[in-house]
DNA sequence: TGATGTAGCTTCAATTTCGGAAGCAAGTCA
DNA sequence: TGACTTGCTTCCGAAATTGAAGCTACATCA
């Protein structure tokens, strides 16, 4: 199989990769939650090269994360904004924070998030919508639709 | 700039990027939190090539997301086990499977999360460990500590 | 009136990575 | 004995990526 074939998978865990879960992608959106909006801020901070921006760009565009918007009228200038579908990404890319702060840093996070309501630093942490406890792997079982399983073929489900 | 050279970067969502962002091996650790251990399953079930399956266990493993533990003896015969570490990697494949259950999918989500301390079907969420408020993008700002803040130029904080 | 600069790309050649198929080693099973 | 299984490795053509250079439409400076 091939990576353009997963978008059409079953699995929406395999359709988010197709759409935004390679490298390039996921630090073009880092920079956008840092408020990068222009396409030569996401050269700059991302290090990519220009060829693979712009057809990432692009690609975002389509799927409805992000938005090319008019900034200047003459000269004409568009800047890269996130749509709705796009801002939903955030605790995609703060996840990713949390783990590289934990697991693959000494010292001081170069970035803190600030809670606007409370004003604290913060962590955030992923609860149960329906308890409010914290919730990690050992606090979850998954549990697949039966369409799903037989797709699946019923193998390894041992866990 | 290539990607090897992100897991050097300041900033720990490009090393988190560097580690799993890439579309294989983040297929990888959806299939480990479904259950799944072993590299035929593995392949049967992300649809990848031995030979990509392959490298990314061998890099999960020298990263200590994953452990390769022995199974059978006769004949020899291993399995691939999260660590602490890669099971810390849980709420950036729930946080992917939310986003794709919201966006890009029409109907039912093929898998259901239940939390096993309440048994309820759960959409975990990203909530602030502060004041415990679900928090969205909106709800956050970011704010860079001096060092990095240098290392990026001052440029592009518009947010 | 040029000369230089900037934003936002596109094009191109060289290199790297990927995909698919085949092979292989060490066993088991019948 | 011969077929089958698991867990890989090797190989090669195809596709993606990198880095540099170029290009367009305007602005600004002299």
């Amino acid at each position: 199989m091939s990576r353009a074939d997963l978008s059409s998978s079953a699995c929406t865990v395999a359709r988010a990769v197709a759409a935004v879960g390679d490298e390039w992608t996921l630090l073009i959106l880092r920079e956008m939650f840092l408020g990068s909006r222009r396409f030569d801020d996401f050269l700059r901070q991302t290090g990519m090269s220009s060829h693979l921006l712009s057809q990432r760009l692009k690609k975002l565009v389509a799927l409805g994360v992000v938005r090319r918007s008019v900034y200047s009228d003459r000269p004409l200038r568009h800047e890269y904004i996130l749509t709705e579908m796009g801002k939903d990404l955030w605790p995609i890319i703060v996840a990713m924070k949390q783990w590289g702060d934990r697991w693959l840093l000494d010292g001081v996070p170069p970035v803190q998030i600030v809670h606007k309501s409370c004003e604290c630093v913060t962590h955030p942490q992923m609860t149960c919508s329906e308890c409010g406890e914290p919730m990690q792997a050992r606090d979850a079982r998954a549990r697949l639709t039966r369409g799903f399983s037989a797709v699946r073929g019923g193998t390894a489900d041992r866990a």
